[in-house]
DNA sequence: CACCATGGTGTATTTATAACACAATACTAT
DNA sequence: ATAGTATTGTGTTATAAATACACCATGGTG
């Protein structure tokens, strides 16, 4: 994965610029031809898959370098972005930590430390993304949630933990905004929310719901082309959706 | 708050065995006569209040130094303990990192770093605890919610963090059984909701919710000595709690 | 022993959720 | 053309949950 001076100058470099023993990993959702997509990423030369991460600049917000790192791998930008949980068992970074052992000493090695990681999690629009590799990368690709490669580290936790936040989540936030294009139909919404809670749900009941959040318009002409009755197209009210996501879509109690 | 010499041998110590820059901060919640209680430090010599926390030893799992950190202020033990989020900004932890600036050089000084700090709330049973201050404070004692002190730092934002986190989890997960005693009726069980959503709730409609959630278990005796009708003393049926702590009381969807 | 504050239980009303039916549309196959 | 078919739009009904309110029981007080 480096060759030792090129890991001495990754160590030399991260000590002065980042804090130790913190990073950063992001599961980036995505949602396209009905299937909710991951973002992860495959080592050079290796069959390693990890999720996108990084680390935290000396100075830098826990969120900025999340949405660094978002940017970096997407090309996306003021996106919904969510710290979940951190990972900090003693022994998830034990491969990484004695991958370099013999390699550099431990005082030089940047990476000789447990890591603590901070997950955050996003929703983006699958069509607008622009997947890229970071450094030791040679491969950022979007991957089905049903068909995914085995992940390295505790990352299959990390995603996992993510998915049961993410599915808590739309009972009582707005979803979407960040997930749909523009202007989608009904029934591609209501595939998003199936998706994501993996079952099927009622059409005209879903239809009522959403519409009763208040949280979407109507634009008065159809989806042409397909196969069948025209859907309306619809598009969120940003004013509105801004204001569920704050508030929470119900209240409780 | 140290002199130079405590301060050097705190610091060695500190680097010898804790985790560099990552502190716990616990927002302990107890319950007692009607108000929500949180537990407060008073630093020696000093008008600064702080939230219990601590450091991570280098091979400690976070929830068991959170545990640690609860049973030291406490001498409770295994009890509800949540990690709810991670506070970094980069200038939260200022004051500290300049507090001894010019006591000891920053490059033996443990606090010249910014640290990040991992939010815990737990909720404890009041009679119970027996609140003990740490080593560099005068005074550990509950505090009413409605009557704070000032707190250092962003101890204020943490403690408001964990409340709307209580808050939004009373939505859909069992609360009570580690903040009322093992015997209580309806009304105390009720109060303790009230106080924790800041509001009045219908006594009859509370108790029908309740019971309906199948976690408590009327005992076949009152409550005597009150001024009027006695009420049932309940208990939590702890199987049944626990599968709900589980499962989340409500599916939703 | 009437009074009263509190607790236990029951019942309407309203609201939300779930289940189901039918008409409208736009393409396909013949 | 035209019947067939898959899909969408818009209901209506049935069930369950949340809310509001009424009445009786109890155990002390004056």
């Amino acid at each position: 994965m480096f060759t030792k001076q090129e890991l001495k100058e990754f160590c030399d470099n991260a000590r002065l610029n980042y804090l130790d023993h913190i990073s950063i990993d992001c599961v980036i959702f995505g949602f396209h031809e009905g299937q909710l997509k991951v973002l992860v990423l495959k080592v050079k030369g290796e069959d390693a898959w990890y999720l996108p991460g990084g680390f935290v600049l000396k100075k830098e917000p826990l969120d900025t370098a999340a949405n660094r790192i978002l940017k970096d791998r997407t090309g996306l930008d003021k996106i919904f972005l969510q710290q979940f949980h951190v990972f900090g068992d003693p022994d998830r970074s034990r491969p990484h930590n004695e991958m370099y052992r013999d390699l550099i000493p431990p005082e030089e090695n940047w990476f000789s430390h447990r890591f603590l990681t901070i997950g955050y999690y996003a929703l983006v629009d699958f069509v607008h993304a622009n997947p890229t590799p970071d450094s030791h990368s040679e491969m950022c690709a979007w991957r089905d949630l049903n068909d995914l490669p085995k992940l390295e580290l505790d990352h299959g936790l990390i995603l996992k933990t993510a998915l049961d936040t993410l599915r808590l989540q739309l009972n009582y936030q707005p979803i979407g905004y960040n997930l749909m294009p523009k202007e989608f139909t009904m029934p591609e919404l209501q595939k998003l929310y199936e998706t994501i809670l993996g079952q099927k749900l009622d059409r005209r009941n879903f239809q009522r719901r959403m519409l009763g959040f208040g949280i979407l318009n109507r634009l008065d002409r159809p989806r042409k082309g397909g196969a069948h009755k025209a859907p309306y197209l619809y598009s969120f009210d940003l004013k509105n959706y801004q204001d569920a996501l704050k508030e929470g879509l119900k209240g409780g109690w």
